[in-house]
RNA sequence: GGGCGGUUAGCUCAGCGGUAGAGCAUCGGUCUUACAAACCGGGGGUCAGUGGUUCGAACCCACUACCGCCCACCA
């Protein structure tokens, strides 16, 4: 007997494939079938393994196997994000540990020392995607700021720059005072808040009364320079032209008439900010009004807001505002409100709107054949309604601040000349020989991160040059990604690849579930909600991890999973406890091989009913699972699975042909059972793989076999005339009558040894014939 | 203010036009030599509500009620 563990041991089997898969160069591309290429949505260089990356890798670890045994030449191309904010925010905590700012360190050191992290910490977790079993082609890894993508991001903006798609702009952005920086509207989140509506009263310079404003932000009221009323309010139509004098600061600013003020709102009378709110921006570019800005970078009030509030933190100076402006009885009243804020996506810190200059992309051009491609169907969502909120995004873009005051990036690849003319080039050389002998200096600020991974597809496959790799697996087949960076990712990544390629970047998106704990709350690190991947696969193996994920990936619909409880996650244990049933199958099939392991050992049809049966189930579910992968519902093929082997191969034809199948002696009716068994097990396995790799693999190679590895194994296809559906019928009577006297005999309580007879009013003859020779 | 999801067994979820399913939990029974991480049997559901379409609806349509997400410059 050959000697198997009794219960399947993941840890052994993953460190001993895994390397021999990578090694062996089994995760490159191979032969000359059709091309199948994803690459991967690259993690942030400071993350880890959480456990919806573990769900997204999973996913496309299993399509690309499954498109290898299919015959695809097949390529996934893994990599990291340099991952502007987030990485910079790490390097400056640790900083702030040793006591710096990276003031402290100038801007040279201190990206020098980002770099030394990056290259410390940012293989970390393309380590943990390999503990998944992923099957990425690891010699093609790329970064966004590696050498040859560097290339790929000038190449973008100084193209985009030619072509007038870029451009400089004085304009109110989204500043964060947290992270220091502008960001873009995406970048933005939007929440209700309980605060207050202030209803502030503003004389007018003759002495003939006054108008009333309502706002939320007091403070920002020592940059008024108008006040606005709508053209048709009544109430304000004599009024309009008058001169107020600002309350706290003394400064004249008129009462204009603009669309803008809503008269149902309020008194009808908005105060106009221009250099700290978009509308009023807009407002005052329509007036020609001065933009007076009275809150600084760090959100603190500046010189402007006058010596009384100039340092002040901008909530202070609203409370100090209020007590002045209450104290000369100009606070007509207050009331509570739900104010819609702002917060910063990355630190949620209140947005300050703050005029400023920077670079923007214009969009809607470039949006254009991007929305063109997805309602012709060449770009496809999964689940298709997400393509509704792509496009709906895409018909209402607005441009993209693409400037970042940060240090950590893409610099931006603009050199102004000492008389104010911009020179954009490739490269620092191509600057200067540009400049002709002027004086240069480069633009302080980076890249937003988006704007490189905006090129992922086709920068990782070589562009801007004409690589062979570019050549053969561009355009791409799926994007697998999260549905929160649709607009962020994928709608830029459609431009760009429209824009430099004439291509589509990828045909299919495919939007993964969201991973959410056992209140339906976000999984989050910071919540502390989160469940630690490699623990899980530790305890249990990355099989168990992956088949668990994956067979509650219905597309697009949340999962919640467990957090670990007295160290257990019930979740995963049910997938171990199902690797751990395929393991003792085939142990069972194993220890009763005989002859059938030697080579010359054939497949003989049989005419019995359980033989029959099991062909047309396999039959079927090969279909099914095949059609279920094409659709990305990997659920439905693991559970198509999941049910075949354990109910109709481990409960009922290992139960019925074990008589056979465990015979002492070797006839050739035996033999014959044991060929038939083998070749279910076998192809289950190679229909599992896709999803649970390492003991697929590790059973298949203690079979008998031919070739190097599962991996590379032909995936099964339907076989015409083993539908028999007679064959299922029959079965199902024959399970329907044994699963009858099984209850008849718990419910008289029959022990298992004594024999009951049974009368058989059943005329159907295979039946008959089945329960005569399995009476037992 | 617009839009999109969800509401099915105690829990987590499949099913999306033809006699209600899975895993876990629960109850009863099994050391039946592949597997107690297992095996056998059982109990448990007016499929959120109301109305409609249909021979037939958890599944299609309309409305309602909760829960969640996304978008939006109403101070």
């Amino acid at each position: 007997m050959i000697e198997i563990p009794k219960a399947y041991e993941p840890q052994s089997v993953e460190a001993k494939w895994y390397p021999i898969w990578e090694s062996r160069g089994y995760f490159k591309p191979r032969g000359e079938g059709r091309t199948y290429t994803i690459t991967i949505p690259p993690p942030n260089v400071t993350g880890s393994l959480h456990i919806g990356h573990a769900l997204c890798y999973s996913l496309q670890d299993a399509l690309i196997r499954w498109k290898r045994m299919q015959g695809y030449k097949t390529l996934c191309v893994p990599g990291t994000d340099h991952a502007g904010i987030a990485t910079q925010n790490v390097v400056e905590k640790e900083l702030r540990k040793e006591g710096l700012t990276r003031h402290d360190l100038g801007r040279e050191r201190f990206v020098e020392r980002t770099w030394e992290f990056v290259n410390k910490y940012g293989g970390v977790i393309l380590e943990q995607l390999r503990r998944l079993g992923c099957s990425f082609d690891w010699d093609r890894t790329r970064f966004t700021r590696d050498e040859g993508y560097v290339e790929a991001v000038m190449e973008c903006f100084v193209r985009w720059w030619e072509d007038g798609l870029i451009y400089r702009g004085k304009r109110v952005i989204n500043w964060c005072p947290g992270c220091l920086t502008a960001i873009s509207d995406i970048e933005v989140e939007h929440e209700d808040r309980a605060a207050k509506l202030y209803h502030l009263r503003y004389p007018f310079k003759d002495g003939s009364g006054s108008v009333v404003v309502a706002t939320t932000r007091p403070e920002t009221m020592l940059g008024d320079t108008a006040v606005a009323v709508n053209p048709s309010d009544e109430r304000y139509k004599d009024l309009v032209g008058k001169t107020i004098v600002l309350p706290l600061v003394g400064r004249e600013i008129p009462l204009i008439a603009d669309d803008y003020a809503k008269s149902e709102f309020g008194s009808g009378a908005v105060k106009v900010t221009p250099a700290h709110d978009l509308n009023d921006f807009e407002a005052g570019m329509r007036h020609n009004l001065p933009k007076v800005i009275v809150i600084d970078e760090r959100g603190k009030m500046s010189a402007e807001a006058g010596e009384r509030y100039a340092g002040l933190d901008r909530f202070e100076a609203r409370e100090r505002v209020l007590e002045d402006l209450a104290a000369l009885g100009l606070v007509d009243k207050t009331e509570d409100y739900s104010v819609p804020t702002a917060l910063c996506a990355r630190c949620h810190t209140i947005i300050e709107p703050l005029l400023s200059e920077q670079w923007f992309v214009r969009m809607k051009d470039l949006a254009q054949p991007a929305i063109d491609v997805v309602k012709q169907g060449r770009v496809s969502f999964y689940p298709d309604r997400y393509q509704r909120t792509y496009l709906d995004w895409m018909e209402n873009i607005r441009d993209w601040t693409i400037s970042r005051q940060l240090w950590w990036g893409h610099r931006i690849p603009v050199w102004s000349t000492e008389d104010g003319e911009y020179i954009v080039a490739r490269s620092d050389a191509e600057a200067q020989q540009k400049a002709n002998g002027k004086k240069i200096s480069q633009d302080e600020d980076v890249l937003d991160t988006w704007f490189s991974s905006a090129l992922w597809p086709h920068a990782v496959l070589g562009w801007p040059r004409q690589t062979e790799d570019l050549a053969t697996f561009y355009p791409t087949s799926v994007l697998v990604t999260a549905r929160d960076i649709i607009y962020l990712w994928v709608s830029r990544m459609i431009m760009t690849g429209l824009y430099f390629t004439k291509e589509i970047p990828f045909s299919d998106v495919y939007i993964y579930a969201t991973v959410l704990d056992e209140q339906g709350r976000r999984m989050s690190k910071s919540l502390g909600t989160g469940v630690d991947p490699l623990e899980l696969i530790e305890q249990y193996g990355s099989d168990a991890l992956r088949f668990s994920l994956l067979v509650r990936a219905a597309r697009g619909q949340d999962i919640r999973f467990a957090k670990v409880e007295n160290g257990r996650q019930p979740q995963v244990e049910e997938a171990r406890n199902f690797a751990n049933k395929i393991w003792n199958a085939a142990r069972f099939v194993m220890m009763n091989l005989g002859d059938a392991s030697k080579a010359e050992a054939k497949w003989v049809p049989s005419d019995e009913l359980a033989d029959r049966w099991i062909l047309a189930e396999l039959n079927a579910t090969i279909d099914q699972t095949t059609r279920a992968l094409d659709e990305y519902k990997l659920n439905e093929a693991g559970q198509t699975l999941y049910h075949f082997f354990w109910d109709d191969f481990c409960d009922w034809y290992i139960e019925l042909s074990k008589s056979q199948v465990a015979a002492s002696e070797e006839t050739p009716e035996v033999l014959g059972a044991r060929c038939r068994i083998l070749y279910v097990l076998e192809t289950s396995l190679r229909l599992l793989h896709p999803l649970m790799p390492y003991i697929t693999e590790d059973i298949w190679q203690r079979l008998p076999h031919e070739g190097e590895s599962i991996m590379l194994q032909e995936w099964p296809t339907p076989e015409a005339g083993r539908e028999d559906q007679g064959a299922r019928d029959q079965m199902g009577t024959l399970i329907a009558l044994i699963t009858k006297v099984r209850n008849i005999r718990s419910i008289f309580n029959i022990p298992s040894q004594s024999r009951v007879k049974l009368h058989l009013g059943i005329a159907d003859q295979a039946v008959r014939s089945l329960v005569l020779s399995n009476s037992d």
